[in-house]
DNA sequence: TGTTTATACGGAACGTAGATCCGCTTGTCA
DNA sequence: TGACAAGCGGATCTACGTTCCGTATAAACA
């Protein structure tokens, strides 16, 4: 939704051209600023993630005004990628296995973003938006994923799919980054809630 | 188990003489730490801190040698007063009454704690002890409140006092700062939730 | 291909905050 | 009251976010 090809504005608003080394920067700085948050937490500098992308921090300010802004495009993007994982599990598994994949996944994405929760209760405006953009990519992602169960008869209907984001996403948050084990546990606990009584749903 | 100069154990215990004015000071600087701290949040600059306190840097940093050293006893000091309080009202309310207006007290007191979520997950060494000073002096001050109620018929007994603590922080976390109203009325049905029931256990 | 220019780049420099250091002050004890 | 350890304060060092600006270059044009 961003990526405006160069030379498709031929008549109106010409006044795009992204340089192609622009483009390029901005890609390589995502990439090392998660790879970094995740190793280090949000916390790291801003040189250290200039430096580790081979460019200057002059140049990451030029993209992201603010540090805060830099961390929420990195969300975003692990949303989308979260997001997008759904649709993937969804067309190569069956309803049931496509959602225990995927909630795993999701507790994987909520572990890394126990350094953010601060964050996004704090008044920074970069965060404003994030709450809003979680819930509003999330919900209808799960929402897919449980109506194709729900349709063949493998759960039942009763719950609400920003629920199950809260609970899980509750559970993935309060433990330790060893908790894999039991997150899983808690995962398949869930989705056997969610199996029984799916037969006097339908 | 560092400073043991030699002259002071005249046999065993006379390491004391805090001067007064340190003692003074220390004091002081925790009252204003807490109240900058609810005003503006844990990022407040040490330095607003030592000069509201009236004392130059250097001295705080004295005393709590870093930043965090100095959060961490302000929230332990917190706790305790808390804790003080459950005894106090144990004292001059009706069992019942009591768990209620601590349990109001105690969403106070985790409401302001929202900027300490991340801290506590962090690695810095001087929260490391705070869950368990949580815990350890949460756990009885409640216990104590459940047990009386119990006695007196009001409540029931199968639930534990470290889940409760865990549900009230919980919904107390989640919720900005204009929750006192949802607060209290989630309190309240908590413990129409102990009442019921109440009876068939005794 | 050569010229021009808007875009983008890098890193020096600035302001602020945590943490340290050390010469000066003061409470305490005899 | 005098001596001195305990305590004090703020100048100073370091690190980080953010800004600024001279230089480099991708892209448009000839």
């Amino acid at each position: 939704m961003r990526g405006n090809s160069v030379k498709e504005q031929t008549e109106k608003a010409a006044k795009k051209t992204v340089r192609a080394d622009a483009q390029r920067n901005e890609n390589t700085i995502l990439e090392v600023a998660k790879s970094l948050f995740s190793k280090y937490g949000v916390d790291v500098p801003v040189r250290k993630i200039a430096t580790e992308s081979g460019v200057g921090v002059g140049t990451v300010y030029r993209r992201f005004p603010k540090r805060s802004d830099l961390v929420a495009a990195v969300f975003r993007r692990e949303v989308d990628a979260c997001v997008r994982y759904a649709e993937t599990v969804q067309q190569n598994h069956q309803p049931g296995e496509a959602l225990t994949l995927w909630f795993i996944r999701y507790t994987e994405f909520i572990a890394t973003k126990r350094g953010l929760a601060a964050a996004l209760h704090s008044k920074d405006p970069a965060f404003a938006s994030l709450p809003i953009y979680f819930r509003s990519n999330f919900e209808p992602a799960l929402k897919a994923l449980l109506d194709a169960a729900a349709k063949s008869g493998e759960i039942r209907t009763d719950i609400a799919p920003y629920d199950l984001l809260r609970a899980i996403g509750g559970l993935a948050m309060a433990n330790g980054d060893d908790g894999t084990e039991y997150e899983h546990s808690m995962v398949k606990l869930m989705i056997d809630g969610l199996r029984f009584g799916a037969d006097q749903t339908r």
